[in-house]
DNA sequence: AGTTAGCACTTGAGTGTTGAGAGTGCTAAA
DNA sequence: TTTAGCACTCTCAACACTCAAGTGCTAACT
């Protein structure tokens, strides 16, 4: 179901019983936050195992990899191999609650317009329900020509500008113009934009046919500069790029981020909206469908503490989108993978703008 | 000037050589953060009196209200009353230089299209530009009616009903139909729209008038639910808010805000949307104009130790607004507030959306 | 051979204690 | 009215000390 980047092939000849402490002690971790020691083990587990035999099993656990030790005198914490390893093969399935279901339906399924809208409320739900911070991205591959023109009078100064592009969208725009509007104006000056402009892609307009086209609207060339500025909003650029942010406070909720002074990095971070569309496109990390970053891929700048979950998408209408969690290391990995799949999965069916 | 609440009348006979040193010592404590001592006062400022004199000082204003001690035997702090006092009558007046100028100016004159867009460009610059946390409300009147409804054919199925507002506002929403569609059909529809639905105030429409529209629109009843709901969108409530809001991270590099769980707290009032709107609109707190909140009004919440200086303008368009900036209590006042003015009244004159 | 009890060892966290430093208030003299 | 001087208060950093948690290792047990 899950894949992963396999590089601990020899890992997994783990014996049951290393396979179950390591387990307990993710489990463990996840939830305290404070180093599990081999007494605390014995006890809790339902396996009665004494703490020496666990204190042996740990300490090849940590030759192996899969654990770390803050200090000498403290219990061992998972490492990011540990992680991984309990992610890929040992944790239990989350399953989400009836309420969950019902909440995240509710937002998937109201009568909002835009998808993007339903995205953004996404992100706002998820954080909520995992208390980490969620982000979403979503890019809308923009029209590249525009195939119809149409116009409304709307008064004898102002018309709608209808564009109807190769993506069978419509943007709309309100023109404000100089000479006095007439039904009959306005259908010459649409006629002119649908002979002329049509079909175009925008690298072919030149200076000179600009010129040309000045000549071409004639007395008509006042509305000319802001309809091709109307024009090149619409076509210009690959994709309409959307960036979603929500939960920020709740990382300041995790005694991991307790150093003020990484964690305000780490939020400046998130908050630059052009970076975080950088971070999160970079085609180098993470493929299509679910992904798992853990401390790594990102240590160079404040994210070695952190984990970051999240779900590549894409929809029937051509929307592709990210959606995702970051938090602490010792994250919920399994609640987060289960609600995303979940989301990611209704989603792909929707057929919104 | 500046207009404040006046409740400390008595406060305005500080002799001239009290103003100085309450001047020197908030100005020093913004910059350092650091409780301030009669020694060094002594010492740097441009007056030569001893440090015995100005404890004696220190303390008269102490005793006034205007300073604070942390403990017995840390430096001065400005009480809340002290800062008033500093920002009603003694702090110089910060003029922006000429960079800071051209910044703003390039926003605010860019060919961004949405007034909107404007201000959250200036939320971002002008968290960056201070160093706080910006943020920005905007409510823009909804129309109350609509006035004229227009189509344009898309494909068979759908068509771009154009709705034309009370505001002379355009909105406009892509239909899909059931139905094939001509352009006959679609002027007869738009006609039965136009016949019936111009002019009417939401609240009238009962569940008696959609029995007698759908009987009116006939054959074409299949678009009227999606028609109406656009209305509905169109005309509902009576504005269309916005909130913005970045720049939190910079919270976190003043030390006034380490103790995590407050500023916890703090942030994630922030970034619940609904409730900073509440708190933005709140008619109990502040005045048209330039307000300043210096720990006060706020301390129920999280929010005692922070200051807040906001400007609320109006536009030409009937757009309102509010923006502001949020700090600690030692937050640069002069700055902040010079750079709200020239934002706002360079945007009063805005014509655009 | 694997497991476990026992014990020595390590380490961090918490607790007093102490001294330095900063700053004050007060007093007496200028 | 101002100021020098001094006693006093309080915080903070450093240090020593203890305590508890947890480990690794060894020897005995199954």
């Amino acid at each position: 179901m899950l894949k992963f980047k396999k590089k601990d092939g020899e890992a997994m000849d783990l014996n049951e019983r290393k396979k179950r402490i390591l387990k307990s002690i993710v489990d463990t971790y996840i939830l305290s936050g404070e180093p599990v020691g081999s007494k605390y083990l014995s006890g809790s587990m339902g396996l009665d195992i004494s703490s020496a035999t666990i204190r042996n099993e740990m300490s090849e656990l940590e030759q192996l990899g899969f654990l770390e030790q803050p200090h000498a005198s403290a219990g061992r914490v998972p490492s990011s191999m540990g992680y991984r390893m309990y992610v890929e093969n040992l944790m239990n399935q989350y399953s989400l609650s009836l309420e969950e279901i019902n909440v995240l339906n509710d937002v998937m399924n109201s009568r909002i317009r835009h998808l993007s809208d339903v995205v953004s409320e996404l992100t706002r739900v998820l954080s909520d329900m995992t208390d980490y911070t969620a982000f979403a991205y979503t890019a809308k591959p923009k029209a590249s020509t525009i195939v119809r023109f149409e116009g409304v009078l709307l008064s004898p100064k102002s018309f709608l500008l209808v564009m109807i592009t190769s993506q069978e969208n419509v943007k709309t725009h309100q023109i404000r113009t100089d000479i006095t509007l007439t039904a009959e104006v306005l259908s010459v000056i649409i006629k002119l934009l649908n002979e002329n402009l049509t079909g175009v892609n925008i690298e072919q307009i030149s200076l000179e046919s600009i010129y040309d086209l000045e000549d071409k609207f004639g007395v008509y060339r006042g509305v000319l500069s802001d309809i091709l500025r109307n024009i090149v909003d619409t076509v210009k650029g690959e994709y309409d790029k959307q960036v979603y942010l929500d939960g920020m406070s709740n990382i300041l909720k995790y005694p991991d981020f307790a150093d003020i002074s990484k964690t305000q990095s780490l939020i400046s971070l998130l908050e630059d909206k052009e970076n975080l569309i950088r971070m999160i496109t970079d085609p180098s990390v993470g493929h299509d469908g679910l992904n798992v970053l853990i401390g790594d891929g990102m240590s160079d700048q404040g994210l070695d503490k952190t984990s970051c979950i999240y779900h590549k998408f894409s929809i029937g209408n051509g929307m592709t989108g990210v959606l995702g969690l970051i938090g602490p290391k010792r994250m919920d990995y399994s609640g987060v993978i289960a609600r995303l799949e979940y989301v990611v999965n209704n989603l792909i069916g929707d057929e919104r703008n």
